[in-house]
DNA sequence: GTAGGGTTAG
């Protein structure tokens, strides 16, 4: 335990300070100042702190100010604050470095405050205090603040005037951020890209891109924002080629930089990019497992990609792993069916002190229902409240729902769904109905289906799902009716995508495609294989399309599907015996569910399907979800 | 002595 001056403030020192080399005198105010400038950790500034007590410089102004910035800086905002609130008269420096360390750890409204008291004061704010204090803040308290800018004249300053276009921009009021950034005295890189960023925050990405393309100069910075962009409106090939076109230009990425990178590869499950970006790293000597940042994101996309092996082998290695990384593991084990580990994780973490969040209890019930572990579900359910002092959401409830129903106990859901504190949202009406379809439980379906339509809660997902009911049940009068239904409200079926990389390229497919060059190839394989199925006594299950065709032509569009599509184009194109990965946009249909269990058999060939929701490892005719999905 | 833009988990 180290002793700090703030506890112990008359106690002798126990470690010398550090030698002097100066040609200072010994423990000058000046000496003590720049001593606290290059202390390298929070101990050796303790020990100047209290050598600056003992010596009795504790009122000096610059040393003050100087030992203030200083525990700042080293995450200490509490200790940085009981000095400023110990010194005397506090000036404008005081005041504004102590905003800033505010606005630094996201504390807004303390620093707001800070600011109030200061012009109670009468201590005038400079063009420093308005960046420090507009620096992140909320678009109200900017708002407040912009007017007090403007009568002290400092709204024709650079770094004022682009923190007021970022609170702006930041906070969606775009057409507000453009005329002030229009408007500007000139433009800096770095205006350029706040404005940008508020473009990709709100999900402009073509305004975002006009600007960017426009830059006569640009960063690393003002690229990862656009890369970024992409990533995070799931535009990930657009990231992943913005990067490529970012390594051309001899840009070089940062940290930032491969993070969103990797998050892209993870939503494509481009591997072999991923892998890349991995290399990358190891051969710039940027250390991965010192790295939570670039550990979590590769966790992320490992597990993403399939290769939950490797999202190991990084997290084992990872160092001063906080909630999110532990929070990407026991996703990844829930994402892959493996719910004991994702189990023994969320313990060990806890063990560790770190504090669950409400993601983790997320990945926690998620395991569960991929496993149908409903008891040990249920006690996680009940005990976040008193446990782990987290009040249930929204997303909480959408698991347990999806849990119990599942698991065939789907009155149990309807009643949980009803007697909740919050509003239900159109996906747990989904999750709730998709348990019908799963039990062929009519009776239930329809009665939600009337609450929705009653309650003007019905959306296409709604008509769907009671139409793949209808057809689950061979009840084609009441497929049909939900198409007329579906066409009368203009509702269309979110189209299957199934997207796989081969040779570093990511190849997409929708059901029938016949747009990719190699089509014809595809389909003779498609041809071949549905050969082998009916050699191995496989009849396609035509229950769960959506259309009513006959029973040939529905055989027909399931042999179709994208899925099926991917996998044979995946048989043409990579070596014999090498694995086969898919990334598709919507759950695994029935049929091709058990098409690919088939297929791993007949062609020996592994098969990694990532749904939605989770994994599936085709291996030898059966699958790791144990058909639990 | 004080200032403006970017990051990961569901």
């Amino acid at each position: 335990m180290l002793s700090t001056p703030f506890s112990t403030a008359t106690s002798p020192c126990t470690s010398p300070p550090p030698p002097i080399t100066t040609h200072q005198p010994p423990h000058s105010p000046e000496t003590l100042a720049s001593l606290i400038t290059t202390s390298k950790t929070i101990k050796q500034l303790f020990q100047i702190h209290a050598a600056v007590i003992r010596h009795g410089f504790h009122n000096h102004p610059l040393v003050n100010f100087k030992l203030q910035r200083s525990y700042s800086s080293f995450n200490r905002l509490h200790q940085s604050l009981t000095l400023f609130n110990l010194t005397p008269n506090p000036n404008v420096f005081f005041y504004t470095s102590i905003i800033h360390s505010h606005t630094l750890h996201n504390l807004h409204l303390p620093g707001i405050k800070l600011y109030i008291q200061m012009i109670s004061q009468d201590i005038n704010p400079n063009e420093f205090t308005f960046s420090a204090v507009l620096k992140g803040c909320p678009l109200d308290s900017g708002k407040l603040i912009h007017p007090h800018v403007i009568k002290l004249g400092f709204d024709r300053n650079m770094h004022v005037r682009t923190a007021l276009v970022d609170v702006y921009s930041r906070s969606g009021d775009l057409a507000s951020a453009l005329q002030l950034f229009d408007t500007m005295p000139e433009r800096s890189l770095v205006s350029l890209t706040s404005m940008i960023t508020g473009y990709t925050k709100h999900g402009d990405l073509v305004n975002a891109r006009a600007l960017f393309d426009a830059m006569t100069e640009r960063d690393a910075v003002c690229w990862n924002v656009m890369i970024g962009g992409y990533a995070k409106y799931g535009k990930p090939t657009d990231a992943l080629t913005l990067f490529r076109k970012m390594m051309r230009a001899k840009m070089n990425p940062d940290e930032v930089t491969l993070v969103v990178v990797l998050s892209a590869c993870g939503q494509l499950g481009a591997l072999e990019s991923g892998r890349w970006i991995h290399s990358y790293l190891q051969n710039n000597g940027i250390h991965v497992h010192m790295n939570v940042h670039l550990g979590t994101a590769l966790i992320d996309m490992y597990s993403k990609c399939g290769s939950l092996k490797d999202a190991q082998l990084v997290f084992n290695k990872l160092k001063n792993k906080d909630v999110i990384a532990y929070n990407s593991m026991i996703t990844a084990y829930a994402m892959h069916g493996l719910s004991q580990e994702a189990l023994v994780l969320f313990r060990s973490m806890c063990r560790m002190h770190t504090r669950p969040t409400d993601v983790s209890l997320i990945g926690i019930l998620n395991a569960c229902a991929h496993s149908g572990l409903v008891s040990i579900g249920k006690g996680v359910f009940l005990s976040m409240k008193v446990k782990h002092k987290t009040e249930p959401t929204i997303e909480h409830y959408g698991c347990m729902v999806n849990l119990l129903g599942r698991a065939g106990y789907v009155e149990q859901a309807y009643g949980l769904v009803k007697n909740m504190k919050v509003d239900p949202d159109p996906v747990i009406w989904g999750t709730l109905l998709d348990s019908c379809t799963l039990h062929r439980n009519v009776r239930l379906a329809e009665e939600i289906v009337k609450f929705l339509v009653d309650h003007n809660l019905a959306n296409s997902g709604t008509y769907i799902l009671l139409s793949n009911l209808y057809a689950a049940t061979s009840d084609w009068a009441g497929v049909a009716r939900m198409r007329t239904m579906m066409k009368d409200h203009r509702v269309y079926k979110e189209p299957g995508c199934s997207s796989i990389e081969v040779h570093n390229k990511v190849h997409e497919f929708v059901a029938g495609d016949m747009k990719h060059p190699n089509s014809e190839k595809i389909y003779m394989m498609l041809d071949e294989v549905n050969g082998w199925l009916k050699d191995h006594g496989y009849a396609p299950q035509t229950d769960i399309v959506l259309h009513d065709f006959g029973k040939k032509e529905r055989a027909r569009s399931l042999e179709v599907h994208s899925e099926k599509l991917a996998i044979a184009f995946g048989l043409i194109s990579t070596e014999a015996g090498s694995t086969i990965k898919i990334v598709k946009n919507l759950r695994v249909c029935l049929d091709c569910h058990e098409v690919s269990k088939l297929i791993s058999k007949i062609t020996r060939r592994r098969i990694i399907v990532r749904d939605r929701n989770r994994f599936h490892l085709f291996e030898d005719g059966s699958c790791s979800c144990g058909d639990y999905w």
